[in-house]
DNA sequence: CATTAATTTCATTATTTATTGAAACTTGAG
DNA sequence: CTCAAGTTTCAATAAATAATGAAATTAATG
């Protein structure tokens, strides 16, 4: 199975972008060549299509599970593991979401808590803290807020996506209805 | 001026946090120290508080000035210069963010929008068009919601992340009054 | 305009990260 | 239990990224 031109750019594209997106290039074009293959692949498929080795595609794999974005399927009298994504586009953005902030914030936010907990004991540690507050509060703000997304329904969801730029109306709707009461 | 071992610790975790920011470890450590340091620092000052050499430095301060994250600032009668943040800890993350989505978004964005525009030749094609399409979809929806998010007074912004798990019963009512209406 | 303090550049070197592929391991079937 | 298909591991190697420091450049001062 070879890919098209097209479909082959847009695999590897996934490839630059991989670092960027948490992972490495080849962990990126392995996740952009599963979305975009109808077909549950092989590991060999896999290697083929990207002409890299087994071991390779074995640590991408396990990668790639780690962030719970692939799933394995088996075929009845077939012992070889076919590899799909886990779930919808949106399923698989939400989970490097999660995964990132649990990666990206999660670390610092533990260690400003524990820094804030022990008093300041001069001037430079006292400036510090403050700031340290500062990005804690922020991030918590953010932790918060990222949970709060993961509660909505699916359907509220959608709601406040279409919301756009309506969401400044609806938030001085609710200030007004507030203060009223 | 050396650091105090909770700052030093700080710092540290800047620095092992940086390339999960989007930067070096050099970088982030660099971040760090300039936030939670009152006055503004030279570069000779970070280099030894960081014991790294002065070239790096330079090379840091000029990344960090892309991402604009920080300023630079004279002493009269002094030629060095002065770095400091550029803003408040919000408008840092900000930056970050807005950064990130430059690099972490944007190019495949505009990747999809140029294969959605040519017309699938063949089931394959077909499919990872459906799939490219989805996540374009997205994409775009993040975009959107980015933006607005930029162009929100900072009181409303206040507004909407006190909001927290209120989120979903705004929600609720705003669907009630268009329905009704 | 010459001096010199300060900054930047960049070739070299060091470090980190990713990849390979052969060997070890696992697992299902006969 | 044995075989063979399949998967994983990991030491060795390759590739990418970051850091150094000396030389080049810039810019303030008298």
């Amino acid at each position: 199975m070879t890919l098209s031109d097209k479909n082959f750019a847009f695999v590897m594209h996934c490839g630059e972008m991989g670092s960027r997106w948490g992972f490495n290039r080849t962990i990126g074009q392995m996740c952009g060549l599963l979305i975009i293959t109808k077909e549950p692949m092989t590991a060999n498929e896999i290697a083929d299509a990207l002409s890299i080795s087994r071991g390779n595609v074995s640590m991408g794999i396990k990668e790639l599970q780690s962030w719970r974005l692939i799933k394995v399927q088996h075929i009845p009298g077939d012992r070889k593991e076919y590899y799909a994504p886990a779930g919808s586009i949106w399923d698989m953005a939400n989970r490097v979401f999660e995964e990132r902030k649990k990666r990206e914030i999660d670390p610092t936010l533990s260690l400003l808590r524990d820094n804030l907990l022990e008093p300041a004991t001069n001037d430079d540690e006292k400036f510090a803290q403050q700031q340290m507050h500062e990005i804690h509060d922020l991030l918590e703000t953010v932790t918060k807020w990222s949970s709060e997304l993961q509660r909505l329904s699916p359907e509220q969801l959608q709601s406040l996506m279409k919301l756009g730029s309506g969401i400044g109306k609806v938030l001085d709707f609710k200030d007004k209805i507030l203060k009223k009461s």
